[in-house]
RNA sequence: GGGGCCGUAGCUCAGUGGUUAGAGCAGGGGACUCAUAAUCCCUGGGUCGUGGGUUCGAUCCCCACCGGCCCUACCA
């Protein structure tokens, strides 16, 4: 049995879960799906980053400590992956004891390797950022972030020999063409290496929120600096139940493009400094952009809403939660910046989800019920019908292999096509009962049944609903793809259920 | 300032150094009536951002420009 390690980033704290969050989670989220349906052993990893000076004063604001106040902040996205869900195995929070063990570890090899020196770094300071400027990165001396005044400041900190690693790093990447997808990501981590490496200074004494240097303790690991370790933290490295040899390093990295560096050039050196071999993939997805005209009522008032203004909540309220799942995963492919829009997801739901998938299922549940005494036939061995889904089946597999969830929909919706335009062919609501008039209603319910297992990991909750309508027992995700998809293993347990419609289509205003 | 990405049919996007550049949606025509006014069939002359260049030939390669976006060391 393959293994496969999937994680998202971990989010920081102050943030509320939005939709950009949910949409690199659900996009993780399908692909443990997928493999556990492949038969792999997964391990889906999410979780939060609770460290820095962010923290630290939002806690005093409100007046708790910031214990108390990241259990409180980390429950939100939590609840925000359960109402999705997300199908996480683990959900790791910076500030666990497990995290500081296998930080201090790393980092304590990295040390010993010789790669971490210390040094004084003097340079402009934003507290907001919690972060240095150079005179030309600023804002003629204001942060160009929050525009506040810079303050010049010295701190005495331990660096990170990243200049050490340039040439590591691509020989590294040279002899690892699917370090980073999409390729375009992949080109701009490599002329950023090219462009030279700086060391980094990774410890900070000015604040205590963070995980304490074990050979000085008078300082903490920078942020960024230890929420990268999260993801061999959760594997166990460098304590006891250590699983490192069994998930590392053919794991993947879900990210989102604006953190590309750290992912592609500080944690693959990292990795090297502390004598590990860096993570086999890193696949990059770009950003869903606001369009449309009203993305909700709610926030239309607003003038220029911001994606990360959208809590999923907000969405799944309205369209569902597997709509949504479905939208995120089939509208945008991963790696290229999406368009995101109220009118975008609505189109998505009435003509994919209504009018192909809900209607298909409603069409042929009705036909079943009126004409075969509500028990489905089976299906023939082979056939026109068996061609079509045999194709899409290959397709969606190698696309979800492929780490492309939308071509895997795009494919999957292929053979509810395929499904529809053969109903129409044959007619069976003009068939009297009858062998032929079973084989065309049997071919419909073993096309139905292997699109609920391909769609699986986009829609759990009606696939399984899919599947019991058409009398299965057990649901789709219990299913090993390669034994499940193959044509021709209808055969009805249960009666079959018509139930109200999976989808009910979404009116729609006319257009202005 | 530096680095990068993108600009293809009304909309969202694929795509390839070479005969007539594709898909989905929307739109138009037809069929059907089992179904959520759904489904099926037919229907796409768009200067492939602009201007140059390389080439026998470029939408795809190079340069410049215009427009949008991202990164520049803590927003998925």
């Amino acid at each position: 049995m393959a293994k496969y390690y999937i994680t998202t980033p971990i989010y920081y704290v102050n943030d509320a879960p939005h939709v950009g969050h949910a949409y690199c989670t659900v996009n993780a989220d399908a692909m443990a799906r997928w493999h556990r349906l492949a038969g792999d052993e997964v391990k889906f990893l999410t979780g939060t980053d609770e460290h820095g000076q962010k923290v630290a004063d939002a806690a005093a604001k409100n007046g708790v400590s910031p214990r108390e106040w990241t259990d409180q902040t980390s429950r939100r996205f939590r609840e925000a992956w359960d109402a999705l869900n997300i199908s996480y195995d683990d959900f790791i929070r910076t500030t666990e004891a497990r995290h500081y063990e296998t930080v201090q570890k790393f980092l304590t090899a990295v040390y010993e390797n010789g790669y971490i020196y210390k040094d004084v770094y003097q340079g402009l300071y934003c507290v907001s950022c919690e972060d240095y400027y150079t005179l030309e990165s600023s804002d003629e001396g204001r942060c160009p972030i929050h525009g506040r005044a810079l303050t010049e400041m010295a701190e005495e900190n331990w660096f990170f020999r990243l200049s050490a690693f340039a040439e590591p790093l691509l020989k590294y990447y040279e002899e690892h063409p699917g370090f980073v997808t999409p390729e375009t990501k992949r080109n701009e981590a490599l002329s950023f290496i090219k462009g030279g490496l700086r060391d980094i200074s990774i410890t900070r004494t000015s604040i205590a929120w963070g995980v304490p240097v074990p050979w000085d303790e008078d300082h903490v690991f920078y942020v960024w600096y230890d929420a990268l370790i999260n993801y061999l933290t959760a594997i166990g490295y460098g304590r006891g139940e250590d699983e490192t040899g069994a998930w590392w390093p053919v794991s993947h990295h879900l990210i989102g493009k604006e953190i590309l560096r750290f992912h592609c050039v500080w944690w693959p050196a990292m990795c090297m400094a502390a004598g590990l071999e860096p993570v086999s993939h890193v696949q990059v997805h770009g950003w869903l952009l606001v369009g449309g005209q009203k993305l909700s009522k709610t926030m239309a008032a607003e003038g220029g809403v911001k994606l990360t203004d959208i809590a999923p909540v907000v969405l799944t309220d309205e369209f569902g939660v597997d709509p949504v799942r479905y939208y995120l995963l089939r509208e945008t492919a991963l790696g290229n910046d999406g368009d995101f829009s109220h009118e975008g997801i609505t189109a998505r739901y009435n003509t994919d989800l209504a009018n192909n998938l809900g209607n298909l299922v409603a069409r042929v549940t009705t036909i079943v019920a009126a004409k075969c005494a509500g028990r489905g036939p089976t299906p023939e061995a082979s056939g026109e019908l068996a061609d079509a889904a045999a194709a899409a089946v290959a397709e969606t597999r190698a696309a979800w292999e492929r780490f492309a969830p939308q071509h895997a929909l795009e494919s999957t919706w292929g053979l509810i096509g395929a499904t529809n335009a053969y109903l129409e062919r044959h007619a069976p609501w003009k068939m009297e009962p009858g062998e032929p008039l079973e084989t065309v209603l049997g071919n419909a319910l073993e096309a139905i049944r292997l699109v609920a297992i391909m769609a699986t990991p986009a829609l759990p909750q009606v696939c399984a609903e899919i599947w019991r309508r058409i009398g299965l027992e057990g649901a789709p995700d219990d299913q090993v793809f390669d034994e499940g998809a193959r044509w021709g293993q209808y055969r009805a347990v249960t009666e079959i259920v018509k139930g109200e419609p999976l989808f009910p289509r979404i009116k729609v205003d006319a257009p202005r």
